[in-house]
DNA sequence: TCTGGGGTCCTAGGACCC
DNA sequence: TCTGGGGTCCTAGGACCC
């Protein structure tokens, strides 16, 4: 492998602002200055769901996403809760992520609020990649109504830090000479890829900011967490060379529910993953792909939770397979304890086309 | 506080093949 | 008769991201 270490990348993270929120604020103006939640009915206090973004008035009060939908409701119970739209929120992603495409040589969508630009070719220094970075967030306000954040880096990990940093509407940006310094007093999961557990463990160690990350002990990181390691401690130096890659293909197809009680008729739950194999069905007919392997998801009352996983001889393009090796792999879970959710996924996709001919 | 739904990637043991 | 080594697939679980 051969990289043209000497060429300097200047690399861009976009991110839109409270995304969900905005798009609902966007066609609904009466909305604006109030404290807006997007995701599962709060039904007074009693529903099940979680917040999916929060607009920053709401973000007053203590709601964050991700939080259970019920103490939003009890932070603000005067908010104004939405029902997450997403074929919407991909309409209106469509069309900015076109915007933004025009902007960079390479291009990649990480989200549906989020892409990386790789502007390298098209700028000689950070200083005209901040002007594009402005112009960028002007065209995405005038075309679309949106507002965005902005990181710029020498490669993606220090982008997408950069832009969480001055939110909403802001551009930051860290030249090479700066990533150290601008690292060192995160906290570790501030890193893409460490999230609490991981933090948890570093605190073990004695590492509780990315500078002591980037300082520790490689051999101490192997032992602690295998080969993962000693890739941490490049990430807390700053050190990425992942490209900014176009396209990248799907590898499963899943759909899941959580009931609003939990349930202990098999009946009710075999109804479910029916419903999931016809919606798992549909969106493999879509996207044209045939699958191997069904795995089903189970989550008991309790939060504990089981996958159990098939794979067929051969892919195939028929559903029913999904729907009666589900039923076979969900057998074994009936009858115990109540259960909360059932999960439905298709992996080891390939391509209809092609597949056709041999079969 | 009581935890959605869509995904990706990694680990690890065992089967199986050459 | 005292047990190789590499590669790939399958399965289950877990961490993590948006």
């Amino acid at each position: 492998m051969f990289f043209f270490n000497h060429f300097m990348r200047i690399i861009m993270h976009v991110d839109l602002d409270a995304f969900f929120a905005a798009v609902e604020e966007r066609r609904k103006p009466e909305l604006k200055g109030r404290p807006v939640v997007v995701g599962a009915d709060p039904k007074e206090g009693r529903g099940r769901g979680v917040v999916s973004t929060a607009n920053y008035e709401s973000r007053r009060y203590g709601i964050r996403s991700g939080m259970p939908i019920a103490r939003a409701y009890r932070l603000c119970p005067n908010a104004v809760f939405l029902p997450v739209d997403f074929a919407e929120y991909e309409r209106v992603s469509d069309k900015v992520m076109r915007i933004l495409r025009n902007y960079a040589e390479k291009f990649e969508q990480v989200s549906v609020d989020e892409a990386f630009l790789d502007v390298s070719g098209r700028t000689k220094d950070f200083d005209e990649a901040k002007k594009i970075g402005e112009k960028i967030q002007r065209e995405v306000m005038e075309k679309e109504g949106l507002s965005c954040s902005i990181g710029i880096g020498p490669n993606k990990l220090v982008a997408k830090i950069a832009s969480r940093h001055e939110k909403p509407g802001g551009i930051t940006v860290v030249e090479s000479k700066r990533v150290k310094a601008f690292l060192s007093r995160l906290k570790p999961s501030e890193l893409w890829g460490i999230g609490p557990k991981t933090e948890a463990g570093l605190a073990e160690l004695g590492i509780k900011t990315v500078g002591e990350l980037a300082e520790a002990d490689p051999q101490m990181l192997l032992e602690k967490f295998g080969s993962l390691g000693p890739q941490y401690r490049l990430m807390a130096q700053g050190i990425d060379e992942s490209p900014v890659a176009e396209e990248w293909e799907v590898k499963s197809v899943g759909r899941e529910h959580t009931f609003e009680k939990d349930v202990e008729e098999p009946e009710v739950v075999y109804a479910a993953l029916n419903k999931l194999a016809s919606r798992v069905c549909g969106e493999l007919e879509e996207t044209g792909f045939w699958y191997k392997t069904i795995t089903i998801k189970i989550r008991f009352h309790d939060f504990e939770t089981h996958t159990h996983s098939k794979s067929l001889p051969r892919s195939t393009g028929e559903c029913r397979f999904l729907e009666e090796v589900g039923a076979e792999l969900l057998g074994p879970f009936l009858g115990g304890k109540k259960i909360r959710l059932i999960g439905l996924r298709a992996s080891g996709l390939v391509p209809a086309a092609g597949q056709e001919k041999l079969a």
